[in-house]
DNA sequence: CTATCTGTTATAGTAAAGCTATAACAGATT
DNA sequence: AATCTGTTATAGCTTTACTATAACAGATAG
């Protein structure tokens, strides 16, 4: 798993972290059960301070991606399930997607159009 | 055009106010031409301060939504063409959408699933 | 002309978020 | 026994967001 952090960048640093992680589950890089290192460590990997590390970390178990067994490390938890709360959020964030595209003058078709391309180059990505 | 805005929210308040005028372009309750109210107008029907007001207004002239001249007031310019640049914007942030969602066990079927069923509502509220 | 309204600029203060630094404790590991 | 661990606490710094107040000068309406 490579893990890199851009400090010049407007996203925070433990959101950097936990996104980074993320796509790294989402890649088959990380999969259940596996280990992460301690928030000492990956902080001098990164060159940050432990207390970011572990905000990041602390993200990542309240949203079920990872748990955490106290002094004895962190593990990647199953994979999850999508709920209805979280397909709700989805809607709600691609409508707030399309009617800002629609202010840029983007209709309904090029929107899809749009959706489609970014799928198919993720799908070829894959391989 | 109504606009309200919530105190609370965690996104800021010239941020709600910029998106709300946005959405009234697209929902065509703004049009071309349309005189926008006096910052501090506007700052004393919304309870804010008029600072706030030409915040989200500088913003929204920065983002070609609005011209505004001088003193004589602000007025909605034509509407805009999506611009390479844009549809880049829009396709990295789909797919930004795109791996938070797999990362939820939403595969790629499900979201152009949810991508349909929200073009679908959308289409009819516009009548 | 006079008074009012306008955008703009300046200064200042508060609050919260993000990041870092340092230190200490106690459990776990080697 | 020594080291590494997560956790907690305190403190300081910087930036962002918002507000408050004041002043200037152009535009408008009486």
């Amino acid at each position: 798993m490579l893990l890199q952090i851009e400090p010049q960048s407007d996203e925070p640093i433990y959101l950097q972290l936990r996104n980074q992680i993320v796509q790294a589950l989402v890649r088959g890089e990380l999969k259940e059960g596996d280990a992460l290192p301690s928030v000492r460590r990956l902080a001098v990997d990164l060159g940050i301070n432990l207390h970011t590390v572990n905000k990041a970390y602390q993200l990542l178990e309240s949203q079920g991606y990872l748990h955490i067994y106290g002094r004895r490390g962190a593990r990647i938890t199953a994979p999850l399930a999508p709920t209805g709360d979280y397909v709700d959020q989805l809607a709600s964030d691609l409508k707030k997607l399309y009617i800002e595209a629609q202010s840029h003058g983007v209709d309904r078709r090029m929107f899809e159009q749009t959706v489609k391309a970014m799928l198919a180059k993720e799908a070829e990505n894959a391989h």
